[in-house]
DNA sequence: CCGATAGTTCGTCAACGGTG
DNA sequence: CACCGTTGACGAACTATCGG
């Protein structure tokens, strides 16, 4: 996949950036983990491009815009929002970068250095440190949330699905409730316990499965628009820069 | 055509979180 | 706490591709 490129030559490959960080940003990524064997911890910003911009040291910024909301700023290591109004063309200048507006104002990017990447404080305990590193939203919930800034649709509720495992399900049940007498009544009802499950599960399998799809298709959709962004701001960057050069010529 | 290999799909298990 | 839904992991079955 073609990276996103930035004034520094500096690159950023979208979909493989959070492992690298190694750090939770929920306001602006979201982590799928596994999506295959092969393809671990991809990674899904929600944002519309992001750049990458070697400040001093190892520290590393992501600007974030979105085109809908305020653009947010983050280093590689922790979350540092800077309010950005919708439409600003962000000009870095290293190594103590100023994001400055087309409207003139100039907001100085603060860079907090975290000493690692490990973002995690002692007081955090072990379970919550996990949970941050592994749990990830269901794909429904993340899609709704994307759907919630307007770009996405929202995950339908796939009540088609849903009405057929019911009906088979139901159709099982009424099949069980036959068998509930004579000796063995126990074992029986254990047995059907655990077929209504597997079929439960397997639906649940099933539909799980679909959403993944889905989800996937959304991110490829996602990084096609990104790519498109990106290469929009790349070029703007170049007119004003050549403008600049004129002015100060 | 056939065997080997890689990739895909599906069912199942297990772990986890949410809910009543 | 029991129950249920969700999803990663795993193995088996199936499919596609390729070289001999």
């Amino acid at each position: 996949m073609e990276s996103m490129v930035e004034e520094n030559g500096s690159t950023v490959d979208p979909l493989s950036q959070g492992s690298q960080s190694g750090d939770a940003a929920p306001a602006i990524a979201t982590s799928v983990q596994s999506l295959s064997r092969s393809q671990h911890h991809l990674v899904a910003s929600t944002s519309i491009v992001q750049l990458t911009l070697p400040l001093s040291g190892t520290t590393q910024v992501q600007s974030v815009i979105q085109p809908n909301q305020q653009s947010v700023i983050q280093t590689a290591t922790n979350i540092q929002p800077v309010a950005l109004s919708k439409a600003n063309v962000i000009l870095v200048s290293k190594p103590n970068s100023v994001i400055q507006t087309t409207q003139g104002s100039l907001q100085t990017l603060q860079v907090v250095e975290t000493g690692s990447d490990d973002s995690f404080s002692d007081e955090e305990s072990p379970k919550k440190r996990r949970d941050i590193l592994t749990r990830r939203p269901s794909y429904r919930k993340i899609l709704n949330d994307l759907g919630g800034e307007g770009r996405l649709p929202p995950l339908e509720s796939s009540s088609e699905c849903d009405s057929n495992v019911d009906s088979e399900v139901s159709s099982h049940s009424l099949h069980y409730q036959t068998a509930y007498t004579g000796h063995g009544v126990v074992v029986e009802d254990a047995a059907r316990k655990r077929e209504l499950r597997l079929l439960k599960n397997r639906e649940a399998a099933r539909e799980c499965r679909r959403k993944k799809k889905e989800y996937i298709k959304c991110l490829e959709n996602r990084v096609a628009v990104l790519e498109n962004r990106n290469q929009t701001l790349i070029d703007e960057l170049k007119s004003l820069k050549e403008l600049y050069q004129q002015k100060t010529d």
